[in-house]
DNA sequence: AATGAATGAGACTTCATTCAT
DNA sequence: TATGAATGAAGTCTCATTCAT
């Protein structure tokens, strides 16, 4: 079960991208992500072919431990406001966690050099998170729109609500609250 | 009424830098806006002392131009619900007439090089904008959370329903009628 | 006896451009002397064809009248000494009273736009001293070796001390002095 | 015994810098510094971080070089005459051996690229020779003179020599000894 | 597989000089 | 004669990528 020695260097090399990128955007240097990884300028591109393979990697990266994290503990067989409040909350949780991947997500979102075909997969992670939201509409008034729009609406507000739980934690739970019951409204 | 040379000049490489960096990122060089712009390279700095300076102005641009987009005759002394559609219809209106504009706008967002000041300035634009919310909520599930994070909320579900409306112009309609019901259902 | 408009023009820039090049050494922009002297960027070569030409002009500027300042009231018929004397006190107090023409003029002195002919122009107005120093010397040591050398070794000397007295003012007096002494020492 | 290979590429852009700054002054472009010691522009700057910390770091090189040699073989226990008149030739010797040295000595000492730091650092490399100027004037009518003074006046004194030297080579040895006397009587 | 020096294209910016007005 | 916008060559520095060791 032990990973490969080449997979616990890419971890390291994501872990550091992941910091790197959040301190100081896409700009950043390869060599300083190397720095940070403990490895020499060059051999990071014995891990990856390009700066922008390492982001594209690194971006599937971090939104399947994104989703996973989502998904953490979901209670099954309740009912669905029951699950997605849950799944809400184990969202918010990761991103106030881990605010480096967040801020690095965020970077890499916008980058360029994310292809479409690394979007695409990456939104695949969310398949579980779709299942979700669909019983929640389900006979609801967003029942007729298609359903990644829906999920994209609730990733925005997610972010969002990231965003002002990040710049004023005190009020971290109100807001949290606040949106999920906007987002429920949305849905029912 | 006419403007100055100077100002014309202006507007011509706020129109070119937003056409290059719709087109490539905010990584466009100079020399491209330049050469789009149809001046020398030099010549771009006698009218703005760096790229971030430029960055920062042209930011300050649409997003003042967004606002007044979105203002645009807007019906006085009428319900909440006919002037907050009439401001959703401008905004979706205007980003589908502008979709460089928009696009440039998405990079500059995310800038590091678009200073606090920049941003706080840039915000101000949204103040009418913010005083309609305000109407819309008063008595709404929303009256006890900060005005900025409605505002934000409803941002960020305009974005996500523009890049829907972008990729798929055929449901346009559809998708910013479901979205501006779902902004309904929020707030009231 | 006045000068012409061009001449009070052409004086007005001479002194702009010892200001700056003073502050800013000799890469200050032609355009930073022609906004000290007043006139547009493009106006200052109407009076000097290029840069070079401007500070080659100056610098002949700056030595003649560093060099009249070193003749001014100077005693006929006196014993050496005191003739050469008074040429050292009147040299000192030039530089000490027009700093900014001693930092142009060193910055000047070594520069590569300065040409062969230029310096040479320049070290006549040094004839008159040349003459002192000829009397002071005539029967003493440094006689068998020529003028041109005693004069650059008198120049560095007096140098040296105002830079001296530049930085240390209130010993002035005695730095002028010791120096003049040592001259003399040298002399005879 | 053997310098390291990075010490190795130093010493060749040192030698490279001089060739090329006394040739073209100190606006050579670091490319051609770069090409003159056979390496690419970009790897100059693996060596040193900018162009201003090449210059202050030759600076400090050249200065070193010439204190060592203006000490080399100094006899010990003489009288103090004797000492010096060594010292002088030493200076001299070295200088119209390496005039390049001394060509980009003279653009780095005026430049505003060195920084006081720099030049106090270098200025220690002549500590030993002010203690030789120290003991020459002990009893003589510079004693009571700042000994920075008298040490500057001497080095004024020697690089007008030089300059004469290098410009009239027959008589070099004349110039070199008048100057010696005249500096001899100027301490004693 | 790891290293890190070397590369050189390319970015931003400056500025002496020109020229239409 | 005066202006000042326009020019574009040139300079410094960065950095993704390569490759000999």
């Amino acid at each position: 079960m032990s990973r490969s020695p080449k997979d616990t260097k890419r971890a390291a090399i994501f872990a550091a991208a992941t910091r790197t990128i959040a301190a100081q955007g896409l700009a950043a240097p390869t060599a300083a992500i190397a720095k940070e990884a403990g490895i020499s300028n060059g051999s990071l591109f014995n891990y990856f072919s390009t700066k922008a393979d390492l982001l594209n990697q690194l971006y599937i990266e971090i939104k399947m431990e994104m989703g996973s994290a989502a998904m953490l503990g979901l209670p099954i067989e309740t009912d669905p406001r029951a699950q997605l409040l849950q799944l809400w909350r184990n969202w918010l949780r990761w991103a106030a966690a881990y605010p480096e991947k967040r801020r690095t997500l965020a970077h890499l979102t916008v980058s360029d050099d994310i292809t479409p075909e690394t979007r695409k997969a990456a939104n695949q992670t969310l398949a579980a998170t779709a299942a979700l939201i669909e019983r929640a509409r389900q006979s609801g008034p967003m029942r007729d729109v298609p359903i990644a729009f829906v999920s994209a609406i609730m990733s925005s507000i997610a972010d969002t609500t990231i965003d002002f739980m990040a710049a004023d934690p005190a009020n971290s739970d109100r807001h949290s609250k606040a949106a999920f019951e906007a987002l429920w409204r949305i849905l029912t």
